[in-house]
Formats: C-alpha cells, structure tokens, sequence
DNA sequence: GAATGAAGACCGACTGGTTGGTCTGTCTAC
DNA sequence: GTAGACAGACCAACCAGTCGGTCTTCATTC
C-alpha cells in the first residue's frame, strides 16, 4: 500500500471493468481499497475526476505515440504501419483503462469532456491526414474518401478492445500484423502489392504458414 | 399515444441516447412518456427489462438479415458483400437502439445477458464462416487468420455508431460501398483484383470519382 | 536534541437527495 | 361485475459527498 491514490485507481479500475463505472459504489471503491471516504476525497475531488484521470492516461499515451511515429517516419506507408502497432498495442498495456473509457466516457461531466474530445480528434485527424498524404502522394489509393477509410482503421482497431485477452488464441504482436496487412492491402493499389513488401517495416507473421 | 408501450420504449430510446442509459432515471421515462409509474410497471417488470427489450429489438433484426444473406447467395464474395451491405445499413434503422446497446450491455442482469450473449455469438460465428468458406474455395486469401479478419471486419462496422450521423457528409449506402470494397480488397488475393469487378454486386459509387 | 506547531494524510459517522420498485386504488371496456 | 390499464403516494435502500476530528511527519525554534 505504498500510495495510496495509485492504489485506488488501480483498484478502481478493477472494479470498473467488471461492473461499470454506475455499477460500483465509491463505498466499494473505498472499501476494496482498504481506505476510506476521507482518504478517497483527499485525492480525488469526485467520483467523476477519477474516470476522468483513468480516461487521461492512456488517451495521453497513443496521442504521443501517434505523434512520434508521425515524426520519426517519413513515408506514409510506414507511418500508417507504426500508428497501427502502436495503436493495437496500447490495448495490451491498457486493456482496462480503455473499456472503461469507452463505456462510461459519454457519462463525463462537460469541463472534463471538453479536454478529452480534443485529444481524441487530435488523434483522429492525424489518421486521416496520413491517409490524406498518401493519397497526394500516389502511395495510396486515391479513390477512396479518407474519412470513411479512416474511421474503419479507427473502428477495427479500437473494436479490440471488446474481444482481446491476455491469454487467448493470438498475441498482440500478431493482431497488429494482421490488422497493417488488411489495412495496407485496401489503401495500396493494386498494381503497387507486388512491391509491397519493400515498403513493409517488418514481414507479416502468417506469411509463411499455411 | 396509442400504445403506451411502444411509446415507452421510443421516449427512453431517445433519453437513453442522449444521457445513457443510468443517466435517466425511471421518474424522467415516466413524465417524457406522460404516463405514470404505474403505466411503466405494467408493462415492464423493470427497468432492466426495458433495457433487454431495445437490446432483442435490433440484435434480432441484425442475425435474420445476415443469415437471409447467407442463404440467398452462395459465393462467399458475394455473401461477404450483402452481410457487410445489410449489417451497415442496420445503423440507420437502429441508430439509438445499438448505441444503448454497446453502451449498457455490460448492465444487464445475467438472467438477461445469456440470451443476447448467444445471439451476438451466432452472428460473429457467421461472419468468420463466410471467410472460412472463402478460403477453402480460394476465393479469399488463404494465409489470413479467420478469427482476426473477422473481428476486423466486425469492429470497423459496429464503430459506426459511434461516428454516423443521418445528416453527415457521407449516406448509409456511401459507407457500405468503402466498407465492402475495403472488405474485398484484402480478402481476395492480389492477382483477383482483377476480376473482382465480376463478382461485384454493384459498382461503389467513389469509383468513377477523382 | 527536546519541544513546538503546522500541514498533509487519512478516518468514518452522517446527510440530503435520489432511485427503482411497490401497493392501494380508480377508471374504463366489455 | 370482472379484468386489464393506468394513477400516484409512498418507501427502503443506497448514493456521492461533507465535515469535525485524529494521527503522522518534519521543519523550526530554543
């Protein structure tokens, strides 16, 4: 029990994942916690701060990732290729905080709202702005409308965060392989797959089997 | 308000949309109802029963549609297309009744849960068929993961309703057709590109643009 | 190096308001 | 006259949050 607010996030988190943020009682939090109201009020001045300092951390988390494998490659084949890595793997590292983020997050009082909305667009348009840049470049498929084909890559893989386990069939590494696959075969042209394994950062782990 | 019943349902669809599902308390359904709670309690046994009713009402439309689909056509391309057509169209039908649904589904009472747990089951099951049935034919690329491009394809579509909006940018029908020729792009392998127009049920309407 | 005191950490009984659900009863239709 | 449809006062349970108080830590003073 050495901080006693990580403890309580942590527990919290737990509980939350389990039973939703309606369906457990600070007097649960408190009680799993092994603390007390006065002890959770001392470090949190609502219930409501606490999902929203759940809902920061991790949001804070991909946006930077984004943002730096933004920066660090040039190409916007492999930037859309270390986005989605990344992406898919921060739901390895925050499994929970992102359930709990999706579930609950409409319920978040406007002054926290305002603040979380504006990452996640941040997010959302530096998708689409790759796709955008791969469009004008001629790396990717110019046809298609980039917000629809961004909010399926969003789509597919937050979705991830509905069915993935620790322990099931397949690692995150090769959910991420799977998912830049299927997503570079529908942004590249045609004619551009035979090439394609130039431009990948890594060969696809399901390539050799079958 | 002919039938008291079905105005119910539609007045919390609509308040369960915008404030959640614990966000509207059975006091504010009654008054926006214009009924009583005497009215509510005749004809729900409770809340929670209300909640599973809007839950059955589109998830039941959903697996009738994809199995009709299934049966209708017998390539797994073309059955892919009309599940992928039919499921997207399903967000401008049930719009609020799908938000309500991922966003409270974790609340049900278990005696509740096991139903629409089997119904949701049923469909994934389905989806991953086709694409099995696919690649045993050699229609659709051998070396994918069944389960993980199922799930793909799955959370692309169902993320819909947290982005569409009947008066955006783009139709139901415009996000069926990227969605579908996404689909198609990295199921089928490279060189059927092709001839892919052969198996297509109809031309997207992005291909003539640009 | 003992005494002081102030600030932060934490406790838990308590409160005011709300919630889902009940129950008695009335009004209508057949 | 009986059964279903509805009304609305009522209730126990519970909830998030408060508040007066205690216990610990540690810099400051003499």
């Amino acid at each position: 029990m050495r901080d006693l607010r990580e403890n309580i996030i942590e527990t919290s988190l737990e509980l939350f994942d389990r039973h939703g943020f309606h369906g457990v009682s600070v007097n649960e939090i408190v009680k799993a916690s092994q603390t007390s109201k006065g002890g959770f009020y001392h470090h949190f001045t609502s219930k409501d701060e606490l999902l929203y300092v759940i809902h920061d951390t991790f949001i804070t988390y991909v946006l930077k990732e984004a943002q730096a494998a933004n920066i660090v490659h040039t190409s916007p084949v492999e930037k859309i290729q270390a986005i989605i890595r990344s992406f898919v793997h921060v739901f390895d590292l925050y499994k929970s905080h992102i359930s709990v983020f999706y579930q609950e997050s409409n319920y978040l009082k406007p002054e926290y709202e305002i603040n979380m909305k504006g990452k996640r667009d941040q997010f959302k348009h530096l998708v689409f702005d790759v796709i955008r840049e791969g469009q004008a470049t001629g790396e990717f498929r110019k046809e298609l409308p980039a917000e629809i084909t961004g909010m399926a890559i969003l789509g597919m893989v937050n979705w991830i965060y509905k069915w993935y386990r620790k322990d099931g069939t397949y690692t995150i590494d090769e959910i991420a392989d799977v998912f830049t696959d299927l997503v570079l075969h529908f942004l590249l042209p045609v004619e551009e797959h035979v090439h394609v394994k130039n431009h990948m950062l890594h060969i696809p782990f399901f390539y050799e089997m079958k």
